[in-house]
RNA sequence: GCCGCGGUGGUGGAACGGUAGACACGGCGGACUCAAAAUCCGCUGCCGGAAACGGUGUGAGGGUUCGAAUCCCUCCCGCGGUACCA
């Protein structure tokens, strides 16, 4: 009996060392030969046999901020057996890695520290690099990004650049987000609850003018297209509320007294006939007008002065009583032709639709609300078709098909949805309204007034105006400074030296574009840089692209479904149409993972004390076995508190398998070790051989299964455990079966355990576990000569009786009105009727 | 409010409409040991029973079915997203 422990470190040492030495992950460019031969492969690192199908595995990438923690571990691991699973499957994977490594946090760092953000950030990057190989993660190395580097941000200024050229990158004022925390603009998808993202405070509005792409005009294809994708359904549903699509109808009421046609965004054009005032936001720039020289115009004044103080968390408290102001004038009804009321009110948003409403408070919640309040007229203008009464407290909102129109002029007695269609069509042709769409999402508010960001590649030319910076002058690199505190306008703004330049057309003196790109601009486009991370003529070559993308599966936090999914749609469909792309979408297939929560199931935070540091935690039991837990933790999409006791578990499962590895190879005969050529199962296997044979076929069907489908990973190495069991429980089956089975073991953890995998498969085969495709099952040792069959008495488990598999139903129905327990509760009863399902189970049903 | 996802032993979780609780953790018992750890073996939903076995059981209540954790209806609870979006 030699050492015969398992030794994680020895173990996962040696095989990172092979895997860092062959590059066995790298896999080169094939549309482009040349551009991968700058590094010569070595024979074993080629993946170029017989034509293989690609498959690109992406996990989204780090934010580098000190250590990486236990949740980017199981980020990582994911992908990574995913990734194991294609290689082996045939595939050309591509799996690379990179660094979101600008952005706040390392700046604000900075700013308490004093240590520049580059330095930090490069610490944090080196430290992921160290966790990454430690835990024996698969990447390509060679195709590493990080986009704080000139090498990588040049590329992100050329797309700004091309999306400036195209119009979809615009500068405007208007009122946009601001953390008074942070001292810069955010976009409205980084304000949550009112407050900002980052810090918490309450975000302020504030009239700034700003840099914005305009991903308004995709939001059609947007929302359509995420029925082509394979996401999951919450994601995509988070997406279509984002993008928030409202059908309907655009109407004209005119104020007589000043000549000016006011539009208005309408759901509901049907309730025309019951709009019985009209509402303007208090930031539309027509309230004051109106008001002026009305007897309310002070009134008006005052009211819109409050309303603009108020930040946004105050202003949009549903329990606050609706407020406003008469602005002593009225506009038109376009079918009753009725003078209605003009009110400013602040329930009316400016960012929505054209800032003014028609408020039809007999079916709309607020409207009836701001009516009762101000006791404005209620008209009723859709019934149940059946004529019973509405109740008189509360808007009546369906649009059903059992309510019909009401005083509604000709057309009285249509449903709501016909209505709608009518009364659009008559506003059509009488010239005051059209069919319309509205949508939620707002263009995307890119510059920030920070410094660890992207340049924004631009120069003010006193003469020229707004010149954008020649494609052969970037990168406009980021100087380093000594100050990086906010004051309200980026900190760039203090690098004279920097901001002050020629201007690129007219060659006089000129200033910088001073603020910096929101970081989520970088993260919209790096899987495009993988596939071509070494191409300094360009940002990539559209014969690599072709090659790789889409992302064919793509695995990361749900925390992202917005922000970072909608903006890398956005990119690539934006790309896509500039030609430079022949790709829709960008990420085929997404997987989200769920959080590990602390072991108080708690989500982890320092305040809380309860956050799990991988690295003590790998240094003990290995990268393995805290792989293994991870992935066996419940279904990996699912939240999960921490548990140490069963990472022990999961230990002791691959302490098991690299026994069982390590006495094969000690007591086997080195000859039959050497001769074990083929990894063939035995061919006449009987008695416990035949049982392990069956067990490990049995554990092949299930671990493929799960790859293919759902990424049950507990399932998978639930499976490999019952297989390990049953090499315990057996230790007499004959050598070969044991050999058989163990390496199939070892096969089959590989993609979760891969060092251990490797060394039990090599132990057991003397092959690698990588270089072999994936283990087929064999169907006819996926089924048993008998099975156990469940024999019911009115659905009620009575006996179980062994049973010839593929027996007739005859046979079946005999054997189980034979059965001892089933002959127990038939009692005397009469037999009415006998259900069989061959090779599964007898009912019999009595009365 | 609206949209989405869930609710199964002490715990994490399994279960094409067909044996509910695989696998793991925890617990209990045993082997090995002077002893402990480690390791190995066995038992473990609940109630009754020495056992065989019987009853009961998947948030609640109905329904469909020979058979429901699974499908349908009503409701309760939890989580996530979103919300004066006209």
């Amino acid at each position: 009996m030699s050492e015969r422990r398992y030794q994680a470190r020895e173990i996962e040492a040696k095989w990172q060392a092979v895997w860092a030495q062959e590059r066995t992950w790298e896999v080169p460019n094939r549309a482009v030969p040349d551009s991968a031969s700058a590094r010569p492969h070595p024979p074993a690192a080629r993946h170029d046999g017989p034509r293989r199908d690609k498959s690109y595995v992406v996990e989204m990438l780090p934010y580098p901020s000190g250590e990486p923690h236990i949740g980017h571990l199981k980020n990582y691991a994911i992908g990574d057996a995913i990734a194991h699973f294609r290689r082996r499957t045939g595939h050309r994977v591509l799996h690379p890695m990179g660094y979101d490594s600008f952005g706040l946090p390392a700046e604000n760092n900075a700013i308490k520290t004093g240590v520049h953000p580059r330095v930090a950030t490069e610490q944090s990057i080196a430290a992921f690099q160290r966790a990454f190989r430690s835990w024996g993660i698969s990447i390509d190395w060679s195709r590493e990004i990080a986009s704080h580097e000139p090498e990588y941000y040049r590329w992100t200024q050329w797309i700004f650049l091309q999306l400036y050229r195209r119009g979809l990158a615009y500068r405007k004022e208007s009122a946009v987000n601001w953390c008074p925390n942070d001292q810069t603009v955010l976009a409205n998808e980084q304000v949550v609850d009112g407050r900002c993202e980052r810090c918490g405070h309450v975000v302020e509005l504030r009239q700034l003018e700003q840099w914005f792409f305009r991903i308004t005009d995709y939001a059609d294809r947007l929302l359509d297209d995420l029925d082509t994708i394979d996401w999951p359904e919450h994601v995509k549903t988070m997406q279509r509320n984002w993008i928030g699509r409202s059908v309907g109808a655009e109407v004209n009421f005119r104020c007589q007294e000043l000549g000016i046609d006011y539009p208005v965004f309408t759901t509901r054009p049907d309730t025309l006939f019951g709009a019985t005032f009209f509402v303007m936001a208090p930031e539309h720039p027509d309230v004051l007008r109106l008001a002026a020289g009305t007897e309310n115009e002070r009134a008006v004044r005052d009211y819109v002065n409050h309303a603009l103080t108020e930040s946004a968390e105050e202003r949009g408290d549903l329990d606050k009583t609706k407020t406003g102001v008469f602005l002593g004038r009225t506009v038109t009804n376009p079918v009753t032709g009725e003078e209605i009321p003009m009110w400013v009110a602040d329930y009316v948003l400016m960012e929505y639709g054209t800032g003014a409403i028609m408020a039809v408070p007999a079916h709309d919640e607020r409207d009836f609300a701001f009516a009762r309040a101000y006791d404005l007229p209620i008209r009723q203008v859709v019934a149940p078709r059946d004529g019973s009464p509405v109740p008189s407290d509360e808007a009546y909102v369906t649009k059903a098909d059992d309510a019909i129109l009401v005083n509604s002029g000709d057309f009285n007695g249509l449903t709501p949805k016909a209505g709608f269609e009518r009364i659009v069509h008559w506003l059509d042709m009488e010239g005051i309204g059209h069919p319309s769409v509205n949508f939620r999402l707002r263009d995307w508010l890119v510059s920030r007034q920070r410094y660890w960001g992207c340049p924004i590649p631009i120069v003010y030319c006193p003469a020229c105006g707004m010149v954008p910076v020649p494609e052969e002058q970037l990168p406009v690199v980021l100087p380093d400074i000594q100050e990086y505190q906010p004051k309200g306008r980026s900190p760039l703004a203090a690098a004279e030296e920097w901001v002050n330049t020629a201007c690129p057309e007219c060659g006089g003196a000129a200033r910088r574009e001073t603020d910096t790109m929101d970081t989520f601009v970088d993260s919209s486009w790096y899987f495009l840089r993988y596939c071509d991370a070494r191409n300094d003529a360009a940002a990539w070559d559209p014969a690599v692209l072709r090659e790789w993308m889409s992302v064919d599966q793509y695995i990361g936090g749900v925390e992202h479904a917005i922000l970072h999914l909608l903006y890398a749609r956005f990119f690539v469909k934006a790309l896509a149409d500039m030609g430079l792309l022949d790709v829709q979408e960008p990420f085929n297939a997404l997987f989200t993972q769920g959080m590990i929560l602390g072991p108080d199931g708690q989500k982890m935070s320092k305040s809380r004390g309860n956050v799990i540091p991988p690295t003590p935690l790998i240094e003990r039991f290995g990268a393995d076995a805290v792989r293994t837990y991870i992935l066996n933790m419940g279904p990996p999409d699912q939240d999960a508190a921490w548990n140490d006791n069963a990472l022990t578990g999961a230990h002791r499962l691959l302490s098991r398998l690299y026994t069982l590895g390590a006495e094969l190879a000690a007591d086997s005969d080195p000859s039959l070790a050497a001769a074990a050529e083929t990894l063939a199962q035995p061919v006449e296997p009987t008695g416990d051989g035949l049982t392990l044979v069956r067990k490990a076929n049995w554990a092949i069907d299930r671990v493929t299964s799960e790859f293919v489908g759902r990424f049950g990973f507990h399932n998978a190495i639930a499976a490999v455990t019952e297989l390990v069991n049953d090499l315990y429980r057996l230790p007499r089956a004959d050598a070969e079966a044991r050999r058989f089975a163990i390496a199939t073991a070892a096969s089959l953890i590989f993609p979760f355990a891969p060092h251990l995998g490797a060394e039990v498969f090599e132990l057991a085969t003397g092959r690698r576990a990588w270089e072999e495709p994936w283990p087929a099952a064999d169907p006819a040792m996926l089924v048993a000569e008998s099975f156990e069959l469940v024999c019911q008495v009115n659905g009620r488990v009575r006996d179980r009786v062994q049973a010839p598999s593929g027996a007739p139903r005859e046979e079946l129905e005999r054997l189980a009105l034979a059965a001892p327990g089933v002959i127990a509760h038939l009692d005397g009863q009469e037999v009415v009727k006998v259900v069989v399902v061959p090779d599964k189970l007898v009912n019999v049903v009595v009365r």
